[in-house]
DNA sequence: CTGAAAGCGCTTACAG
DNA sequence: CTGAAAGCGCTTACAG
């Protein structure tokens, strides 16, 4: 079963493709067409139920109309939810979305964008994986539309949407400490990322300008073990440091798991040890008592990375800016 | 900055666009193309840092790799894990997904069909809306590859990769019983989809059999209202029904509402009233005590959806085939 | 106001 | 073994 093309409708009208196009794409004025060929045509299109061919259309444009998003995972509902709000808001423009997981790889994020360059897609929205530098260098020397979110290359010239990391971590270990907290250890991930060392700093300068800081307490853990790392250091936090009082989850999905090995092991939170995580879960509406968390506002996020993108987009160059989204401390009562 | 073609290709070398077309897509076997002439093609091609333009291809071909995956909502982690294993098969099949959110509307579900249509997707795996046949009937006369998954419209003629719903509140029906449980109550989606009937039906048939039934109990709740819905109902349960000793929630995104109502009224888990969910939750593992859930096989149900898509494609027909996965009953010790 | 033609980047018969 | 040509479905100058 063909499907009707352009050529259908100019055949059936008795008129030429040019014109029909016209019509299509609302060219009509402009004196071009008459309004009542103008009128025929359409009434022809509806009656053929004609669709456009948009991979026509992209070719001859250039424009796929298509938005490339690389994400580590999208089962995991920080992505998830980013994924949604980046797609709100490029539905809104006109385009579509093509998620692609990273798995956390780089050369992966390296194979799904010269994927997604084959399928011409007009700009990238990417949550960098460590050691991807060279990647995204590929995209700025080809002048793609890229915008970085969630973490970023520091040396390079990338437009990117991130939160205040730093400053996130200082106010929850002050928390930590405002609440009589003297030994508050640490739980991160193992990698070299800025967002993960700005998370690390805000918490180390903190507890050094309160002459409570001891490198022992923080635990780094590995993206690809990270069930196994979180039970081991969170054991060792409580049975070697026995007088761990407090922690900081670096990440939402460290602190569900570091809260898992911590009520497996009877600690009661917080009078046991009090904790401050990174972004909300149902899973903490569902202790006894409420936790407070960081919270990242990723709505603001995917609508700005979106923002900024279009506008790339729109003048044909990359935008070197960071745009830093304060990440509030939500302290629930107790 | 032009990206290069087959056509700078070709006249780099001195060739024909058509000899540089075989050999990248390696039919230069075949008596076809010269093996020198073919290392100086791919020497060139990568000099030059060609890539293929995948949209040229599809125009040509009439197959885009594309497949369109339509989901309620990206960020329900249930569609999110749906979607990450969707992708992942896709991906091995050569494959790009794109991704959208109906919001659980037919006519948003209608407009993105026709978008994904003109961008001449190659197949679509659907969580179909309320109220959507007349869509897909349109996919099926069409003859497009299509699949649906998690929920379908019972007289229509589509591949469906669904759970054995009946089955499954009926066991889980029948563990609140076998609990000592007299007084059960359902809290489920005010919608009139077969899935959601045939979880109604389990619970109803297994309470009716054991002569504890009683319609007052069950308990309707619109997707739009979600959260004041739940409350209302729960409150409504504990208050005017003070003898309800079980609850059977239809849906994760339920139950998590749910069991949030019930703590906030104080409601002691298991002791006043017994629980039973749909799917795993993180937040399930901060409950005091294990709750048991039905496990919903979506990484088979995603797998089981490609394969059958993939198949149809093969094909070039669609095929009308109930996959019935079994989601099994998953009761943790107390 | 409308048509004929060229072209987007590729592939695929068809000649030779 | 290789080239010239047509065509996928569209859009966009250019003529008239």
């Amino acid at each position: 079963m063909k499907r009707v093309s352009i050529k259908d409708i100019a055949q059936k009208v008795g008129v030429s493709n040019a014109t029909v196009s016209l019509v299509l794409n609302g060219k009509e004025k402009q004196g071009r067409v008459s309004k009542d060929m103008a009128e025929r045509i359409r009434q022809v299109v509806r009656e053929m139920h004609y669709q456009p061919n948009r991979l026509a259309r992209s070719l001859q444009s250039g424009k796929s109309q298509t938005i490339g998003l690389l994400v580590a995972d999208i089962s995991n509902p920080f992505f998830g939810t980013l994924a949604f709000y980046v797609q709100n808001e490029l539905e809104k423009a006109g385009y579509a979305v093509i998620i692609m997981n990273t798995n956390e790889s780089d050369t992966q994020m390296g194979k799904m964008i010269e994927l997604l360059r084959s399928r011409q897609v007009d700009g990238f929205i990417i949550v960098p994986t460590e050691f991807g530098e060279e990647y995204i260098r590929q995209l700025l020397e080809a002048n793609l539309p890229l915008v970085l979110v969630d973490r970023c290359y520091p040396d390079m010239e990338t437009a990117n949407v991130l939160i205040d990391n730093y400053q996130a971590t200082r106010e929850a270990t002050r928390l930590l400490l405002d609440k009589g907290c003297k030994r508050i250890a640490l739980l991160i991930y193992d990698n070299s990322q800025p967002h993960m060392a700005e998370r690390k700093r805000g918490y180390v300068e903190t507890l050094t300008q309160a002459k409570v800081y001891d490198k022992n307490l923080i635990k780094a853990v590995n993206y690809r073990t990270l069930e196994e790392d979180i039970q081991y250091a969170v054991t060792c936090l409580v049975k070697q440091e026995k007088d761990v009082d407090g922690i900081l989850f670096a990440t939402n999905t460290i602190a569900i798991m570091g809260i898992k090995s911590l009520l497996n092991m009877r600690i009661r939170i917080p009078d046991e040890i009090r904790i401050v995580c990174f972004d909300k879960s149902d899973a903490f509406d569902f202790m006894p008592v409420a936790i407070p968390y960081i919270h990242q506002p990723i709505a603001n996020m995917g609508r700005k990375a979106v923002e900024i993108l279009l506008e790339e987009i729109e003048n044909k160059a990359n935008k070197a800016v960071n745009c830093q989204l304060y990440a509030s401390l939500i302290q629930p009562m107790e």
